[in-house]
DNA sequence: CTTGACCCTCACCTTGGGTGAGGGTTCATG
DNA sequence: CATGAACCCTCACCCAAGGTGAGGGTCAAG
């Protein structure tokens, strides 16, 4: 059976355009032309197209699929698991903006603060994020997040601008650090960095190297390296000790729930 | 403080053509030019810049995010909204495609059939399923499929193929539809095809129009017109219904093992 | 006064095709 | 046989979001 273009794009619903375009980048040639010149295309070329048109869905670039499909061994099975890996990547990264954005509705919608201030703290932590940690890293660390109960993150969460504001406050009026005021703010504050970043120390220096350079990051969230060194003449060993411990408690009970 | 070209790119990790490609876009303009005609930008520049890259984040196409930019009240709620529900369906999409990517290595792994073969069939079957169902019915399949224990369903995937050749071979050799022998392989078809669809009529229609109009899924699977017509003749509508009721007894309890 | 690191504009390249422009072919119908 | 509809051909510009030069000016240090 033999088709012209147009024919053959109806079959596989695709345009002419598309056919020619694949023609051009020599990833299907019709195997004649008619006398006027009109392409000719038999089974075999129909075999081929739906070859290629079996690996451009998968997403994998033309170009590529060119040297894949003249190939008479393709090696399929490297290009597959490569490929699978970088859909998982980009399905990561897809999960995290849709969860970021929910996230922003969300509080929006409960017109907590400022939308356009909320959008851009947020994507604002993304990107940094993205900066700093590679795609293993966020992987444990979403992990460890949905690990833990989702209203008491949001919980914790919301408790971090009055805690933020306290300590600034305290800053601010020179109190002692060693008060149990300033103390007690500090305890709290350790643990609600230890619940947000999960028990892997390797995760929690990167976040503390992030916040260190991060400039845009410490305005949004009012976090300076000053207001850190303050609460950490409030913070003994002992304490950090403590909120560790806190943490890994909450690691071991969700890692139980999710068995 | 002022930054030039450079300067703001590094801070925010970005090129400088990125910069003069937004300038073009008249997304950011600097405020200032220096003599020589150097790009100046100031704070406020800075957080002009900020709020576009909070946008382009979240992936809104720099289009919109003009408009956005530029309006004193943006309308954020709704451009976010329908921003999400965008993220939404290609997050959907590229899980679907991710675990069709997964069962062809995973099949490919254990050295079931040829790849290429395997590959052509499933992106063929993704190709089909995409341009028969809308969105939403795609999204209640993933559910029903989610639903089901995953090693019945590859189970009874692998079941086909044998049950297949076996309704051709019964058909080929033109055994009475209504014998015991055709009736059993036709029953057990319209339990797979039942197990398969889910208990939604409208997805079963949907699928028998695809597989009548889809020469290519025809092809690929040895499903006929004729051999359905052939063994629609061996099938009773008391075998239909109790089929359909062994569906709807997996639904109910899949349902309630979700709960 | 030169060197290296910046900066400027202009302009073509990428991916996967869409959308014409301008003109030829095929086929059925009057 | 002419005419119109529905095909087909090539050529060529267009999109998003920048990358990558080319060719030339500017700035600060040595």
């Amino acid at each position: 059976m033999d088709y012209t273009v147009g024919e053959l794009a109806k079959r596989c619903g695709l345009t002419v355009r598309t056919l020619h375009h694949f023609e051009k980048l020599k990833l299907l040639q019709p195997s004649a032309r008619s006398a006027a010149g009109y392409r000719i295309y038999n089974d075999a070329d129909v075999l081929r197209l739906h070859r290629l048109l079996a690996l451009r869905h998968s997403g994998i670039p033309l170009k590529e699929i060119g040297a894949l499909l003249d190939a008479e061994d393709p090696p399929l099975i490297d290009v597959l698991t490569r490929h699978i890996a970088v859909v998982e990547a980009q399905l990561q990264r897809q999960q995290r903006l849709l969860n970021a954005l929910q996230r922003v509705a969300e509080r929006a919608a409960r017109r907590e603060a400022g939308l356009t201030e909320q959008l851009l703290v947020t994507m604002g932590m993304m990107r940094a994020l993205e900066r700093h940690f590679d795609e293993a890293e966020l992987r444990r660390f979403d992990r460890w997040r949905e690990a833990l109960d989702r209203d008491a993150v949001r919980a914790s969460e919301a408790e971090w601008p009055a805690l933020i504001e306290a300590a600034r406050a305290a800053m601010a009026a020179d109190v002692d650090p060693a008060s149990p005021q300033v103390k007690a703010i500090a305890q709290r504050w350790l643990e609600l960095v230890n619940q947000f970043t999960g028990p892997d120390e390797a995760i929690q220096r990167k976040f503390a190297a992030m916040y260190a350079a991060e400039t845009q990051i410490q305005h949004d969230t009012g976090v300076t390296p000053a207001l850190l060194a303050y609460l950490r003449r409030a913070v003994t060993d002992e304490m950090r000790a403590a909120a560790a411990q806190a943490t890994q408690r909450i690691a071991a009970t969700s890692n139980g729930g999710a068995r």
